[in-house]
DNA sequence: AAGTGGTCTAGACCACTAT
DNA sequence: TAGTGGTCTAGACCACTTT
């Protein structure tokens, strides 16, 4: 296995050729036949290794660089790069998972009305105090459990269909993992820690003072002007966020 | 400048082609010529509108689908895709930045001792419980302030030259932001919600039952066998994670 | 049949590093 | 000077979708 000479690309294969490349060169690199600060064989005998253009291995390293295994430096070569954990990146995948399938997860809504904006709401939103917003609450479930508590202040103005549309229970679900928000441009997020209140706990089906997360929230339109403020909490001992770094 | 027919590629310039047409395509993106759902030019006629090969249009295509900004799709075409939650990562660049300089920031060794592997210990360093492991707790300040609490189990194994490295203070900063850790293949990464204890709190300068954060890491060596299981601790009102989604 | 994205080639030229 | 990564070309062929 350390002695991969025989090791070639498959023209036949439906995996294309770069494909392939990347996967046998992070297989040496895992199997330590490339170890941290080990400079790779170049472009060209790469090239010549494994009967492929220049482009194609071009490709392949671009790859490798992106995932963050290696470094490239013009002029001396690719470097096999050392474990960071700074290079660590964490997703919403387990929340992302909750809204796929209508079956796993339910989403309730709990109350929405039309208020005056508090001077910590208007100034989220870049309007003025007393200016009318929509505050909507709701609770999203996993099964039967209680999972996430979404509070969101919407800017309210008639004019604007995307009201009417964020109002509507299956916005979240559209929001979360495609096809909604298709007049929102950009959106700024926030993961915090914080305590339930007797209000969230009650809620949430958990206790007053639990560590929770709390993930904010803000959209804006194509016109850079803020569109909804609002945060997701969630109790701590049902989530997590995990992430891996290295060699898989 | 929603008429852009004089816009064009540089050839001059030293940013290169294939970047400035990224640039130009997330402009238009962003100012609303394509909007969400849209479909963006052929890559043929890119091509022939920017004067640029094949080539070179679909590596900007493949550059666009990597960031999330459009889906491609064989035989159909390439999209701009909605704003969309589940999208967004999370990095420790906060964290990172804590380790950059040293002058920044101080690393305090509390405590270093040998100690018989516990039953939690054994299972997570997957090794027999009573075998030797090393106990390591760290003071990282930003300044005067302590930020951060370090606990570390690491195995012990004399032949192994990774422990007498992993004591070292320095060690630390190498294995968040590059150098060190060059035998470990990977690590395993969560973030979770905690209390801060009395001890954390006395620590860390902040109050008991304060709400923190608790990254937990394992890492692995090229024998995928575990090396190290440790956790930093910070007061969650010193700490936030951060991510922007859609076009900036 | 026409149009679309996806892969790949066999070179070219350039900027940079090391010797 | 030789070797390295970085960009780019002008085609080719393929698989897929739409008309």
């Amino acid at each position: 296995m350390v002695d991969d000479q025989n090791i070639t690309i498959d023209r036949e294969s439906y995996e294309p050729a770069y494909a392939q490349l990347v996967r046998i060169l992070i297989g040496q690199i895992a199997a330590g036949v490339f170890r941290p600060g080990d400079r790779l064989p170049s472009e060209a005998q790469l090239c010549e290794r494994y009967g492929v253009s220049p482009m194609t291995v071009r490709r392949v390293v671009n790859i490798l660089a992106d995932q963050g295994l290696v470094t490239t430096e013009r002029g001396r070569g690719t470097f096999v790069r050392p474990l960071e954990l700074g290079t660590a990146t964490f997703d919403l995948g387990r929340l992302q998972q909750l809204f796929r399938d209508e079956d796993q997860s339910t989403v309730k809504l709990l109350e929405t009305r039309i208020t005056s904006a508090t001077e910590r709401v208007a100034r989220k939103l870049a309007i003025e105090a007393g200016d009318r917003t929509v505050f909507i609450r709701r609770l999203i479930f996993q099964g039967e459990e209680p999972m996430l508590l979404h509070r969101e202040h919407v800017i309210y103005d008639p004019s604007r269909p995307i009201v009417e549309a964020e109002m509507e229970v299956t916005a979240l679900r559209g929001l979360f993992s495609g096809g909604g928000g298709s007049d929102l441009k950009r959106g700024d997020l926030t993961i915090e820690t914080t305590l339930l209140t007797e209000e969230e706990a009650a809620l949430l089906h958990s206790e007053i003072g639990v560590p929770a997360f709390r993930l904010e929230h803000i959209f804006y339109d194509f016109e850079d002007q803020p569109v909804s403020w609002g945060w997701f909490i969630c109790s701590g001992d049902r989530l997590r966020f995990t992430a891996a770094i290295g060699i898989p």
